[in-house]
DNA sequence: TATATTGCTGACTCGCTAGTTAGTAATTTT
DNA sequence: AAAATTACTAACTAGCGAGTCAGCAATATA
């Protein structure tokens, strides 16, 4: 009567090939869910359908397995935004605009802001992780928008600011949203708009920015007049 | 002859009124130092020179302990914050200003910034201690800055914008700038200037603010133009 | 000095998770 | 179809940390 199991399907399949990819999609998941030390690699080979044993036949160890995570999303990302700037030839507000909304796009509007939330969270507890975490994505895109800043302070586009405390400032609010994104949901109660959030902030960045009021003060805006809804 | 000890001091003192007070200073220590999680139970008895067990007769558990170090410092500093701003009669600019150097002074640049990077890493994992923190201190504050930027649209200072977005986007770089005293330490070359960083972050918020810089071209800036060292 | 009180200790339990491994079942080869 | 190979499993260990408690030693009291 148990051994029931006449021509149903084997109990598991031989499938070395999709492993990896599976394997790290579930990473991804549940280091976002719940942080780097606090997600179970037990939970992370249960999500890919594995047992933990196989998770540790494709990874050596938990933090080779995030590494893996964060060159397989982050770095290639990065990659490609590179790319983008290097060919870009409008004007530097554009540049940076777009730069900022394609980068909101692509990583802070996905599941990978909780990478970066994760490793201001928690770079201090590991910090290996964080050595290799700042050389690989941090270093380069606080390149990336120094190199927008002085682009636009050699046309004469910016203030002539300080680049790079100006570099942390713009990020600043952009590294808050992804992590006010993973933070308190059950406390606030209606979640940000990151819409309104960046009008916003965009609106007081190239304001801010601007190389003097007067000239360009016929400039269109980037958008109507924000609502003061409170 | 080991039992040398013939008129030395008691191996321990009963002191119940110092102990808590004790307690919270070694709490709030290590929970800066290694966050809400990580922090040993342990370890906080052992910096404030009792065991475990002493630990538990003051504090019922390791929420309650931390919810007693945020009420001790963040809470009471709000307070005091809050007595600020109800008295003061100036520009809502250098009301703005005002407030935000002195948060720098009483909690940023102290090691109460720990508890709050503490907070944006680890409310996913602790949504009770989240609550207690979103209502208690977040909700404050946010309140605070509201009020501020109401002042300031009233009176015709600021341009209109909105205001609660606007709140989230004036936090961000401070929230950040928190955070960043707390993160990658072992990477960064030089750590980041707080003077320069607030200098860079004021002079793009006022004039990203200002209600339309013509009228107020000529007012005296916050400081000299900032220097482009890269 | 003797007795009562209580602040404090330290060794304990219990549950949890990174990493290991002996063995098994799916596949490939013969 | 049998033998050889190997992707995979499941049960294990080792170690850590929150919370507990029986007992002890520092005071207070008589």
């Amino acid at each position: 009567m148990p051994t029931l199991e006449t021509k149903t399907k084997p109990r598991w399949e031989r499938r070395k090939d999709a492993r990896p990819q599976e394997l790290l999609a579930a990473a991804l998941d549940l280091f976002v869910e719940r942080g780097y030390a606090a997600a179970r690699l037990d939970d992370v080979a249960a999500r890919a359908g594995v047992s933990k044993g196989t998770l540790y036949l494709y990874f050596d160890n938990k933090e080779e397995l995030f590494k893996a995570v964060v060159r397989e999303n982050l770095v290639s990302a990065l990659a490609e935004a590179e790319d983008y700037i290097e060919r870009s030839t409008g004007s530097s507000r554009d540049l940076l605009r777009a730069f900022i909304l394609n980068w909101w796009d692509r990583v802070g509007q996905t599941k990978l802001s909780g990478i970066s939330k994760l490793m201001m969270a928690e770079s201090g507890n590991f910090p290996d992780v964080a050595r290799f975490y700042h050389e690989e994505v941090i270093s380069r895109c606080n390149a990336l928008i120094v190199g927008i800043l002085e682009r636009g302070i050699a046309r004469g586009e910016f203030r002539a600011v300080d680049t790079v405390n100006a570099n942390l400032v713009i990020v600043a609010p952009l590294v808050m949203l992804m992590m006010w994104k993973h933070s308190f949901h059950s406390c606030r109660l209606e979640p940000i708009s990151a819409k309104d959030y960046l009008d916003c902030y965009l609106d007081l960045l190239i304001n801010g920015l601007q190389a003097t009021a007067l000239e360009t003060k016929g400039a269109e805006t980037l958008h109507e007049p924000p609502s003061n809804h409170h």
